[in-house]
DNA sequence: CCCTAGGGATAGGGTTAC
DNA sequence: TGTAACCCTATCCCTAGG
């Protein structure tokens, strides 16, 4: 149509880099709105940013083939993952400082979760269903790939980790709210 | 930010939709709280629900497209915008449908007769709607009397002996017109 | 404090243009 | 054809008001 596409200068890429630094991946309007980038990126919208943000990190992680001199990956991030780790979450086999969702693959780690979510809602045991209730729920959907128990097991510590469940024993349960400040006790119940 | 989106699943849709059906839209809490639904949505929450509902009935429609194409109407539309409409309540959708009501003998009656078949259509549920739910429907948009559930049977028997609803159960839809001479099951679906 | 309505931001799937 | 840039919309977040 009639807008031409306007390619990002490097010194706008340089900002993006700088304001994921600053406030890390997913924080787009702060970073739009930050005095320091602000005018570079101008021109940008936080949809902009988040586009840009997913085409750096994918061509990178396409072109990861032939390269093998190491650590290519975000120089600029390096320093920042001391002064920024919101969640130095996902990805422990992800060399990269902190965020960079690729590594696991994070498609196939969503598709987990949800999996993992409707299993446990399902089987609605109050104490919690372990990992081998799981997955029986969830092979009678979907096909499981052979290493779907230690993916399972990786996926559960870190729903775990970020507040979605809790780990009872060896029995995962979806996390429920914290109520009047008191968190609701995670002893099993006898019945 | 370590929150991977997880897609609501046919079975959510479908509870919510039926809670709604139940309580009429907004009742969030309702839905998520009844016995019926709360294993479903267990993973969601209120607002989630009221998120979702937002999308399902209004997507689209609200979306004007700058785009000088030929306007093109909202095809997609037609099946998601079916269900109860929350827009409705300004600009009812009293006018549902060709179901006359000629015999207006009770100017209240008439009046009853109208709300009742707007609820029921407007509930759509194949397997027809209880008196608590229709009640439900009614009462987010007209004060009722207190004495409403008997007048509300006593209308609903006379519907369904005027053939204009019918009963299955404790149930009540509209009835339909039988085509091709076969009528249509009055069995439950299985739900 | 919990609830709902509504605005708004983000994540990902899709699409377009080069 | 590949991919950077851009679009669409489901999902999620924040806040005001009850």
């Amino acid at each position: 149509m009639g807008v031409p596409k306007s390619k990002w200068t490097s010194a706008e890429e340089e900002a993006l880099r700088a304001g994921i630094a600053k406030y890390g991946p997913g924080k787009w309007r702060n970073i739009k709105a930050d005095p320091q980038f602000t005018h570079i990126l101008i021109s940008r919208s936080n949809i902009d940013l988040k586009d840009k943000w997913r085409n750096m990190s994918e061509s990178r992680i396409l072109k990861s083939k032939p390269r093998e001199d190491a650590p290519a990956t975000p120089l600029l991030l390096t320093q920042a993952s001391a002064s920024f780790n919101p969640a130095a979450n996902d990805a422990p086999a992800n060399a990269i400082g902190g965020y960079s969702k690729h590594s696991v693959d994070k498609k196939t780690a969503s598709k987990y979760d949800t999996m993992i979510l409707e299993a446990l809602s399902s089987l609605k045991d109050p104490n919690g269903s372990g990992t081998d209730a799981i997955i029986s729920f969830i092979e009678q959907k979907h096909e499981l790939a052979h290493n779907f128990r230690s993916l399972l097991n990786s996926r559960l510590r870190k729903l775990v980790e970020q507040g979605k469940l809790e780990k009872v024993q060896n029995c995962y349960r979806i996390k429920k709210d914290i109520i009047g400040g008191v968190e609701v006790s995670t002893a099993r119940l006898k019945e």
